[in-house]
DNA sequence: TTTCAAAAGTGCAACGAGTCAACTTTGCCA
DNA sequence: TGGCAAAGTTGACTCGTTGCACTTTTGAAA
């Protein structure tokens, strides 16, 4: 699930939306790569969701796009690849939540429903469904997921200490930071998602607000949402 | 790092220490298969450390052991697994450190310690700096290390909800279990291990008194549980 | 326009990890 | 001693991934 809400997951290919970041493909090249591409993608879903990730190999995805393993690996860098698009929009999201967020609204509060957003899934999509499906019930598509997941870990301290005026290394930071972004894996991992959230932003949401009231230079320590 | 303390890393092969648990072989035969399995094990260390883990191949190994490829796929799991012994005692020592606590002391100050002595490693032994060093440099060890680690999650959850007399898949006692064990992979990516463990485990004390005390329904604080 | 070199795309063959299916050796025990 | 089962061997095979060589495309100079 890499495009939660607004949209980003492979998923997407077999909507036509029109990203406006990308309007309109500069050079011939380009469009024709960018096809390239999608048809790999495409191919690799498509088979995926038939047979299982493991059942299918790289060079039947290459077959069937029609073209060959090494193109398909400078198109992508390895199997698991093939299921997730880069999202690079995941940290911005994660940053703005706690920059943005409302005054009255703690850090983890912040975190906590963005948690949330990003778990709900619409059951209704039944394409996206089996495409959760797939992911959840392949171990190393769970574990390339939580490792994309985890690389913004650093992003998101920063931006908590910036928030409270710590160092950008600062340890309380970026042990919310962490616990915050395992919170997803734990409860994904749960039989009951929601409960789990709650509870896990229950500890962070008073242990956080200990460990701040304690920090060394007390800052606004409120909730003033700086920016 | 699998034996902090006590000892169970694979670097005590070359420490002829007689282990309690099986004091001697009862047969020839389960002699023979314990000698080859620890001449590969032994041939491997030896590789790692003097050209590194991805300079190594599998086939150099068997060959340094004398063995067939299919030989030493039928003594470990993988090659990760030749860098680390089982360690069944982990496990036990998470749970005891739960249970046996001295009175007085909270789980997560139980857990704290715990994982404060598992980060402490002796820098005068040589031998286990470089092992410790192997495994730190190499990416994909430290992943296997980690997943070995967070194994023992269910068994922890378990443990912390008994003595609480909550249900076995309580979901707090869940959260502490995941969030201790985390601590350690955090603490060992940061660079002041010990002060990320305090700071970490500041945050799961005050957070876990917060909801134990109000386990049962509504946790005290005043989310907005939308959904 | 022609030419040409860099960049990008492509395919083949190969490498390393890991598996599989037969077959041989070896310890164990009746 | 004979026979069973575990341990080990062999060789070929699959699969993910990469290096190398070859072809096409592109942009700019002549």
């Amino acid at each position: 699930m890499s495009g939660g809400g607004a949209g980003s997951g492979r998923i997407e290919r077999s909507e036509q939306v029109e990203r406006p970041e990308r309007p309109e493909p500069p050079g011939r090249r380009e469009r024709k790569k960018a096809a390239t591409r999608q048809a790999i993608a495409d191919a690799a879903l498509a088979l995926f969701l038939e047979r299982g990730y493991d059942q299918v190999s790289i060079r039947e995805i290459a077959d069937a796009a029609d073209v060959s393993t090494t193109t398909l690996f400078k198109h992508f860098s390895g199997k698991e690849a093939l299921v997730f698009d880069e999202d690079a929009q995941i940290e911005a999201r994660l940053v703005a939540a706690v920059r943005d967020r409302e005054a009255g609204t703690s850090i983890p509060q912040a975190l906590r429903a963005l948690t949330l957003e990003r778990l709900k899934f619409p059951t209704e999509d039944e394409a996206f469904a089996a495409y959760t499906r797939l992911v959840e019930s392949t171990p190393v598509l769970r574990e390339y997921w939580h490792r994309m997941w985890m690389r913004h870990e650093g992003a998101l301290a920063a931006a908590i200490a910036a928030e409270v005026g710590a160092a950008p290394d600062d340890a309380a930071s970026a042990v919310l930071a962490h616990f915050a972004l395992e919170t997803a894996s734990l409860a994904r991992a749960s039989k009951d998602p929601k409960g789990t959230v709650d509870v896990a932003f229950a500890v962070l949401e008073s242990g956080w607000a200990g460990v701040e009231a304690g920090s060394g230079s007390g800052v606004g320590v409120g909730v003033g949402a700086g920016g």
